[in-house]
RNA sequence: GCCGCUAUAGCUCAGGGGUAGAGCAACGGUUUCGUAAACCGUAGGUCGCCCGUUCAAACCGGGCUAGCGGCUCCA
């Protein structure tokens, strides 16, 4: 089709140019497409490969165009704003060596390794010399060079962790490295890159934070400064004001104003629930024992302390005992570590609760699959800067269940799991995204072992048809795992719902159940939570309802608001019926004026506020208003047992 | 645990080397009111804790504790 000289482009719409080989991306848009798409465009997708827009095109191919249209534009300036301020941060600061800077889905960090910390003025400075190295309009160029180039440039420039980098790229088998520089500044990178600094349009530095060099706390301390840009100061101003707003979801704000939960320094990590925010635990609590029940399990309580012998055969001892509190024999010698002189610990997990359990009495295959649900406290001690409101705490209760079964059964068992997760999930409309975790490196159990619970969960997990994404050696020490993530209001992924597959306990447990041909087997465990755990949950819930609960879960459905004092009887008389009913109901006996009870009922995002006046005495009825402002949140006079008939089956759990 | 930041009344926050301030909430009184804030008054704090510098520390320095943003880890 296409001769020597000449190759054919194919565009998205399907239509084909011929332009001479070695054109490059830019000339071909502004000749062959239009000046003014040549003017916004970013970078090009030639042939499937991201590529500048100077990139010589040299073969047929399709070629599709970015602009600050395309979100892969927005991504792209942030990585060239990343380039922009590691380049102002060694102007400004010189020794700081570069690590890496990627994207991320909010804008951009850049990891940099310096003795002195990056104070809030040095960011200041730093964000100011970055807009002004936008102003000058650099044009970024590209070239590529051999790893002894590399190696050689980045010797002189006393990079050292950039030298690490590049042998790890020619050892995965690279032939060159492309650099990009603007300015007399210069970085590898894959590229690509925009046309010039200009193009973007606003750089914000947000915060300075620690990181480890690679991700590991053993290697070098660097300091992670993180940014986002956007294409105007308009569309800044903007997103600055959405994070605002998220932050007012957030749930240790609402906790405390809609007084749900408290903490205090005396107990960190572990949380104080008012009445309110009991009443939303209980009724969770209750909702999912409900459930389970319905679904085949049964619930069970088992104890909270446990002699170190049963941590040393489930293998936490080994694994996980930095996380556990232990309890120190006062007998012993007080100068020994602390891992000597404990007998005993609080537990962090009901795992080995349930296999002790299990192994009260001898099993038969008819059991099977057997469910044992437990709701018990759990404690886990957390590395001091890792707690986080709700979402990371140290004392915490789970929706947790063991579930012992045949390997036959264990597709459909994971099947029936996935559906139940997604039934509570969708009750509550939120949405999550399922992980797949295979072997960490911190593991108990042989390789054979791990083959056949990876592949046996994997395969369960393709069954469903649900989409996954693969996180290898992020799975529990004891087995491969299934999560269920939720984001909080600023965006934070959490884990709440889990399944678990388990070979390993089975064996070190001796587990056993007898089988149709009345000989001894091996049963395997699944481990499962679907809320996670009632903390982090209720975090989540507070912040994706922004404290406005649902009907059924609000910790006070109704709050009857009487005009005036002679109103107060039946205001109460209303109450009384409600709370026949079932409901939590309150009355307001502030005496207030009918405008500041209302707005306190408001603020308190109470479902339905019950207004009763003269009319609503006359008629045994009831004024509700609904959460919001103006006429439309007034439901208008409504007899009470046609209320009540609404409320009621507002207030149903709906799974 | 690591890096950085923060800590003033129940809450939100101002102030600042020389006897501590506001709004809301609380409490008392007046008001009895029709759909998001009635009015007047009262009370409330060893300025997170400890040590140091200073004639004098809430303010400056150090340590600790807790919280926040990340890292590591995790439900």
């Amino acid at each position: 089709m296409s001769d020597a000289a000449n190759i054919t482009i194919t565009l998205p719409d399907g239509s084909q140019k011929q332009v001479p080989a070695g054109t490059t991306v830019g000339e071909f848009v502004k000749t062959s497409i239009g000046v003014g798409l040549a003017k916004a465009a970013l970078f090009a997708k030639y042939d499937g490969a991201e590529v500048d827009l100077t990139h010589e095109m040299d073969h047929d191919g399709a070629l599709a165009i970015f602009t600050p249209k395309n979100p892969e534009g927005l991504d792209l300036v942030r990585h060239d704003a990343a380039h922009i301020v590691a380049s102002v941060v060694q102007r400004l600061f010189p020794g700081t060596q570069v690590t890496i800077g990627p994207t991320t889905d909010e804008g951009f960090y850049y990891d940099f390794h310096r003795e002195k910390p990056f104070t809030p003025e040095d960011l200041e400075a730093i964000e100011k010399a970055a807009n002004e190295e936008i102003k000058k309009d650099l044009p970024f160029t590209r070239r590529e060079v051999s790893k002894e180039e590399a190696l050689a440039l980045f010797a002189r420039l006393g990079e050292k962790f950039k030298l690490e980098i590049i042998e790890d790229i020619f050892a995965k088998g690279a032939k060159t490295l492309s650099l990009y520089s603007h300015g007399d500044w210069v970085d590898f990178c894959l590229g690509p890159h925009g046309p010039s600094t200009g193009r973007v349009g606003v750089i914000k530095l947000l915060s300075v934070a620690g990181a480890y060099w690679r991700g590991d706390h053993r290697n070098a301390q660097l300091q992670r400064i993180y940014g986002t840009a956007f294409f105007s100061q308009k569309e800044l101003d903007a997103w600055t004001h959405q994070q605002e707003e998220a932050r007012k979801r957030d749930h240790r704000k609402l906790g405390k104003e809609l007084d749900l939960f408290h903490f205090h320094p005396a107990a960190p990590g572990a949380a104080f629930w008012t009445a309110k925010g009991t009443s939303i635990y209980t009724t969770l609590s209750h909702a999912m024992r409900r459930m389970c029940l319905a679904n085949g399990y049964q619930e069970i309580k088992t104890p909270l302390i446990y002699n170190k012998s049963l941590w040393e055969t489930s293998g936490h001892w080994g694994k996980y005992r930095e996380n556990m509190f232990l309890i120190l024999d006062t007998d012993t010698d007080a100068s020994l570590p602390a891992e000597e002189r404990a007998s005993s610990s609080l537990k962090p997990m009901n795992c080995p609760s349930h296999y002790l359990f299990y192994q009260i009495k001898r099993r038969s295959y008819r059991e099977l699959p057997l469910r044992l649900h437990t709701q018990d406290v759990l404690h886990r001690n957390e590395a001091v800067g890792a707690l986080s409101g709700l979402t990371r705490v140290r004392q915490f209760q789970q929706d947790d269940a063991h579930i012992i079964l045949m390997e036959s059964q264990i597709s459909d068992e994971v099947a029936t799991l996935t559906k139940l997760i997604a039934k509570v999930y969708s009750a509550f409309g939120l949405e999550f995204t399922a992980k797949f975790a295979t072997r960490p490196a911190m593991k108990i159990g042989d390789d054979a072992l791990w083959d056949k619970a990876e592949a046996a969960l994997e395969a369960a997990l393709k069954a469903t048809g649900l989409a996954y994404e693969l996180k290898p050696g992020d799975g529990a020490f004891y087995g491969p795992k299934i999560d269920f993530d939720v984001a909080d209001s600023i965006g934070r992924k959490w884990q709440l719902g889990t399944i678990q597959l388990d070979y390993n306990a089975p064996e070190r447990f001796n587990m056993g159940y007898i089988g149709a041909d009345n000989a001894e087997h091996r049963p395997v465990v699944i481990h499962r939570a679907i809320y996670g755990s009632f903390e982090r949950f209720i975090g989540i819930l507070i912040e994706h309802f922004a404290g406005a609960f649902p009907t059924w879960l609000a910790p006070e459905q109704a709050r009857i608001v009487p005009v005036a004092e002679r109103h107060i009887e039946w205001a109460e008389e209303v109450a009384r019926q409600m709370r026949a009913a079932d409901l939590r109901v309150e009355v307001d006996t502030s005496q207030g004026m009918l405008g500041a009870m209302i707005r306190d009922a408001q603020l308190a995002k109470v479902p339905y506020t019950l207004v009763v006046g003269d009319k609503e005495v006359a008629a045994k009825s009831v004024s509700p208003r609904t959460r919001g402002t103006g006429k439309e949140a007034d439901l208008g006079i409504t007899p009470l047992d046609v209320f009540l008939a609404k409320i009621t089956k507002e207030a149903e759990i709906p799974y």
